[in-house]
DNA sequence: CTGAAAGCGCTTACAG
DNA sequence: CTGAAAGCGCTTACAG
């Protein structure tokens, strides 16, 4: 393995000017750096940040804190993390935080007590108080897209409006029986995208006047494909007062819930309208209506903010901070007016 | 943060027993090892693995090259090599490698040369030359999960059986007619996992005595669902002799297929088989039948043998290598014998 | 503009 | 069983 001697000596100069020359940090003879430059190409030698970081305190890596990977929205964050980052010549450690347990405590005082990241950023994640608490004592720089828990900064879609808006696009279709498929967990965590989701629905249902729990119902399942198809069976199964408009927190149990009704014979639009929120890459061959929203541009801007929070040089930590991220309603062929 | 010096003073010993006490690795007295942890457990010390690779040469952190995280298959491996890595102490830096193009060089270049890995995983990604030669150079171990190029260890579901038994399945329920969906360069790459699955296929009509290309036609498409969606769509609206089975190469795409015999008003499986290739978590939903394989154990498995190459006191570096990873038939709705 | 020296946080022979 | 010393690969004041 080449080490940054080794450019010295082939170049002809100490290691500190090899070290000036190749990080471009201080006075170096430009004809110095490129005999310098010239050299490490030749043996192919490049700078180990981990032996740099004993001196910079700085390791160029950041850890991505993810429940998921394989749900669509979390795989394109994480895809827009990756590629924001390896374009700053940052690495990206992943850790792939499920359910609170041993494994989950493990990350935070173990692998993250490593002093290997330079920062955190935490997507989705609900995060408790022994967590933020052992995250501050790191003094990281962390960042939250979604989730809740922390004071650290945080870009968020503003759920709670995403939730109204899917339901007042039906209620404007003249809707009045309308269901929530709703993600689990919505009613316990209200805080939680699941729970804002539903806060926005029943806000709009309310408004609009309809008694919620009688034409207004919510069925909590999986926020998956699955999850929707089986939640949606048993709301659109049941004999009697069955919903015209339903209003699934995902795209993936929209799309469930288009299966679960095509099953049971019932024509969508025409007998259920269906939206989603997501902006899922499957949505437009299911011509879903639904609420995009971009995760992989969400991924890139929390990169964004994490660099910024390195980078002392900039005073304000946060220019727009507050402001929710982009939300844009897509109508398609799954919803219309009521028969 | 706290460092070795600090766990040492508190403690009352030098940092060479610190670090004795805490790596395990040399003599320490009970008493004293002890002492050291409780000093460590006190301000919460975990040695940085970056300074202590300096001199052990171990990092204690294994790069992961993967084209996809957001399709089912290998995000269930790169969950699966999460947690096997994170299992035995060990971070994973995530390498999302999309086509060749500069992006992809760089990874090679410039973040694999920073000696920042002790090995690498890659995971369905056909290297090319220039590729093997710049990881030969590093002279990390590297393990292949799928994909072809390279001399490294190779973990290899035989996808070429693979294709051969789904279509067996098919000619076996009585179909002569039966088209194949591979996936997109399945021809030009004949190494490639889409191309021996393709391979699997011809071998098996042929060895059925079906003429290849009238009974047995084959469309290239993405292996997605919408890729799926599109492909079916062609095959099965074009007039005339529709096939009255299909072999997806992937579960995503017979989703599509299935979504798209519906609108066709085709019905599965009266009028189209249609089996596909993977065990997705969506399969059972769609009650689709399959050859299932087990990217999750994969990546597990994948890590053991990493490990195992890390482990020099392993003699033997590869047990069971050369045998192919397992599959399984699994029969369920959307096959049947012809009407 | 350049080099010698010190030091980041660790671990590992080497003595004792 | 334990400690003093050297050194891993870098970078950064500090002189010059």
């Amino acid at each position: 393995m080449a080490a940054i001697g080794d450019v010295a000596r082939l170049a002809g100069v100490s290691k500190a000017t090899a070290s000036r020359a190749l990080s471009g940090r201080g006075y170096v003879a430009d004809d110095t750096r490129r005999r310098v430059e010239a050299a490490a190409a030749e043996i192919g030698y490049i700078a180990s940040p981990d032996a740099a970081s004993l001196v910079t305190g700085r390791t160029k890596n950041v850890g991505v804190i993810i429940p998921f990977v394989n749900r669509w929205f979390f795989g394109e964050v994480l895809e827009g993390i990756e590629r924001a980052l390896l374009g700053a010549g940052y690495d990206l450690t992943l850790y792939n935080l499920s359910e609170p347990g041993p494994g989950r405590a493990r990350v935070f005082d173990f692998f993250l007590a490593r002093k290997r990241v330079d920062a955190v950023i935490a997507v989705g994640v609900d995060l408790d108080e022994h967590e933020v608490a052992s995250l501050d004592r790191r003094e990281k720089p962390l960042v939250c897209l979604g989730g809740s828990g922390g004071a650290a900064a945080r870009l968020s879609v503003d759920d709670r409006a995403v939730g109204q808006l899917a339901t007042e696009h039906l209620l404007h279709l003249g809707h009045t029986r309308i269901a929530h498929l709703a993600g689990a967990g919505a009613a316990a965590m209200p805080a939680s995208v699941q729970g804002q989701r539903r806060r926005g629905f029943l806000d709009a249902v309310a408004a609009a006047g309809i008694p919620a729990g009688e034409h207004a119902h919510i069925l909590e399942a999986e926020m998956s494909m699955p999850g929707g198809h089986t939640g949606a069976l048993q709301l659109l199964g049941h004999p009697g007062r069955r919903p015209t408009a339903l209003f699934a927190a995902s795209d993936e149990m929209a799309f469930g819930t288009i299966r679960a009704a095509e099953r049971l014979g019932i024509d969508v639009p025409a007998d259920l309208s269906v939206i989603g929120v997501d902006g899922h890459e499957y949505a437009e061959m299911f011509e879903l209506t639904t609420v995009e929203q971009y995760p992989g541009e969400q991924g890139r801007l929390a990169v964004d903010v994490v660099l910024r929070l390195l980078d002392e040089a900039t005073a304000d930590p946060l220019p727009d901070s507050g402001a929710p991220l982009p939300t844009r309603l897509v109508v398609r062929s799954t919803t219309s007016a009521p028969r």
